[in-house]
RNA sequence: CGGGGCGUAGCGCAGUUUGGUAGCGCGUUCGGUUCGGGACCGAAAGGUCGCAGGUUCAAAUCCUGUCGCCCCGACCA
């Protein structure tokens, strides 16, 4: 390709929209245009990209017994209604009628595809497993698309879906889909990290993610960095009780705290560290109020409230539907509350003469003790990790840090199947539901993670394996015969060596091409000047590192690829 | 959906407070000089000031409505 043809539009500057650093990039760079809020062109050099990131899928996938296959964009509702998702998935649907007045959506995620595609043709345990997946845009009308591709509107995602006799055989594909996406991530030249996730509104119980470490990265992991290879979702992550010091039971007592509305205020008027004191929020969820109590110095993880109470939707409850429950904002507490269910973090029950709202302003109770002065409804692991919490597993401090989920597994067991009616004879000649998982990966937020994780002020340093060029070649003055010739002869020789090489043969001074060069982020740039003429010698620098390398003439291509296969 | 900000040339912005001929930088085109890290000189093209309505002799500017975009929050297979 030669850069006077490329259609690769380069800015000088950052187009005011773009916040975080890969969709600043990616436009800077011509990667993309937008068409629309979460919704993108993507223009040739991010279409090799996202070629090449799927074609290394592709093979991972097909090594581990998948088999590709492409099901429609356009989704009937009927499969959407067996499963109930047509209304869990509100607003976040794409939906449209036919001109008969049928409902139709854009596929979101095609398990109810897949699942009634299969049911009627896959009848007999010799048919299983089978592992089919496609490559396909994915719809969803987020409330909130941001950071550019890392989450649109529309977006390219692979999904596979396994369809097992049991649990035994789920287990199996689903390890292989596991093994497989580490391959993946790994050959594309990132630095990523399978974590345990929660499973979410899909339903199902086993469910990793895989995030790629980066700082915009909107999701928080902690990871054992001691004792085990422990590593999980904030919102997923467990934490066992903390025991707390033996102390006498005090009796209970009613106190004035005039304007305590805070841990920290309450704390400091009774003269207690916010660890003896107990912190209480209220939730507005689709059971009614939810009153969530943990340590003073703790935080609420809601996912984990959302799991102990069954509830879909949940909510900071508003004063309205505070002051409904007949408690007062900053007072609040599980001593006599009336129409709310108490759910209480499980260190919070090994507490003793600790500190809760009393229901009615400016007055707490001290020398509360857990199971004598109040009972929740509810006793769970209700806390989020942080940094320096005890591992779940081996007690070892637990590291933060922030990743991009680009890939997530799940055990979906019979969610699907069963309400879909996809079931098969055993070899009894008895009727099984068939035990599903899913497993995707966002190709084009695996790009943008590529580039969160390798740039620097000048531009984007593509990983090798997914980079949409391998090498530049800069003549640099295209105006001197003897650089033009010499450069197109290093092109030819090296596309033929089977590299793909840019050509920049534009009548650009060298420092345009060297910017646009390393704004792209080509691997290697190989440029030819006057000394390279004279001395038959061409120089090649890496864009990571900034290494330079000469090699004579003859033994240039041979060098380049050399140089290539240990990036 | 709640809160905040912004829509003026391809990109980045000024002009809006106080209404009076729409500007600057970059980019683009043409001519010339230059040529190893975003050159210089000269000429030129390019804008319904997001859209609609209103006030006014006169609206980018004031008022009302509306659409879009971005950020924070909520939410997120």
């Amino acid at each position: 390709m030669r850069t006077s043809k490329l259609y690769a539009p380069t800015l000088r500057e950052t187009p005011a929209e773009a916040e975080v650093i890969s969709h600043q990039l990616m436009l800077r760079a011509g990667f993309i245009r937008k068409a629309a809020g979460g919704i993108y062109n993507y223009l040739p050099l991010a279409w090799r990209v996202l070629k090449k990131i799927e074609r290394i899928v592709r093979e991972e996938m097909d090594a581990a017994g998948g088999q590709e296959l492409l099901l429609p964009i356009v989704l009937p509702a009927e499969m959407w209604q067996e499963t109930g998702r047509w209304d869990v998935y509100g607003d976040e649907m794409f939906r449209l009628k036919d001109r008969h007045g049928r409902d139709f959506c854009l596929g979101p995620t095609h398990e109810e595809m897949i699942t009634t595609l299969i049911r009627d043709e896959v009848r007999s345990y010799r048919q299983l497993p089978l592992l089919l997946y496609q490559i396909q845009n994915k719809f969803r009308d987020e409330r909130r698309p941001r950071f550019g591709l890392m989450r649109g509107r529309e977006f390219i995602m692979k999904d596979l879906y396994s369809f097992d006799r049991d649990e035994a055989g789920l287990d199996i594909s689903y390890k292989k889909m596991y093994d497989a996406y580490s391959n993946v991530f790994t050959r594309c030249g990132l630095t990523f990290r399978p974590v345990e996730a929660d499973p979410g509104a899909i339903g199902g119980k086993g469910s990793h993610e895989f995030m790629v470490i980066a700082e915009a990265g909107e999701a928080g992991i902690v990871y054992c960095d001691g004792g085990c290879d422990y590593a999980a979702n904030v919102e997923k992550a467990e934490l066992h009780p903390i025991a707390a010091p033996a102390a006498a039971p005090l009796a209970l007592e009613l106190k004035d705290t005039p304007g305590t509305k805070t841990i920290a205020a309450v704390a400091d008027f009774l003269g207690l560290p916010a660890d003896r004191t107990v912190k209480t929020l209220a939730y507005a969820t689709d059971k009614g109020l939810v009153i969530a109590l943990v340590r003073g110095d703790h935080e609420v993880n809601e996912i984990k409230v959302q799991n102990a109470v069954g509830c879909i939707a949940l909510e900071m409850a508003d004063e309205a539907a505070i002051a409904a429950a007949g408690t007062s904002p900053g007072f609040m507490g599980p001593i006599g509350i009336k129409n709310a269910i108490v759910v209480a973090d499980n260190t919070v029950m090994k507490m003793a003469n600790t500190v809760v709202g009393a229901n009615q302003g400016d007055r707490h109770y001290v020398n509360v003790n857990p199971g004598r002065d109040f009972t929740p409804d509810i006793v769970a692991d209700i806390r989020l990790i942080q940094e320096g919490d005890p591992c779940p597993r081996c007690g070892t401090p637990v590291k933060a840090a922030r990743g991009i989920e680009v890939g997530q597994v799940f055990k979906l067991y019979t969610k699907y199947s069963r309400k879909l009616n996809a079931t098969y004879l055993d070899e009894n000649g008895q009727e099984q539901v068939m035990v599903m998982g899913t497993y995707g990966i966002g190709i084009s937020r695996t790009m943008a993670a590529a580039i969160e994780q390798n740039n620097d002020a000048n531009g984007i340093i593509w990983p090798a394996a997914i980079a949409p060029f391998q090498a530049v070649v800069i003549p640099v003055n295209n105006a001197d015969p003897g650089q033009r010739e010499l450069a197109e002869r290093m092109y030819a020789d090296l596309t033929a060596a089977g590299l793909e090489t840019v050509l920049d043969d534009r009548d650009e001074r060298a420092g345009v091409k060297f910017k646009d060069a390393d704004l792209i982020g080509y691997p290697l740039k190989v440029t030819v000047g006057a000394k390279a003429v004279a001395e038959q010698r061409v120089e090649v620098k890496t864009r990571r590192g900034g290494e330079t390398h000469f090699f004579p003439l003859a033994e240039a291509t041979a060098a380049v690829k050399d140089l290539l296969a240990k990036l």
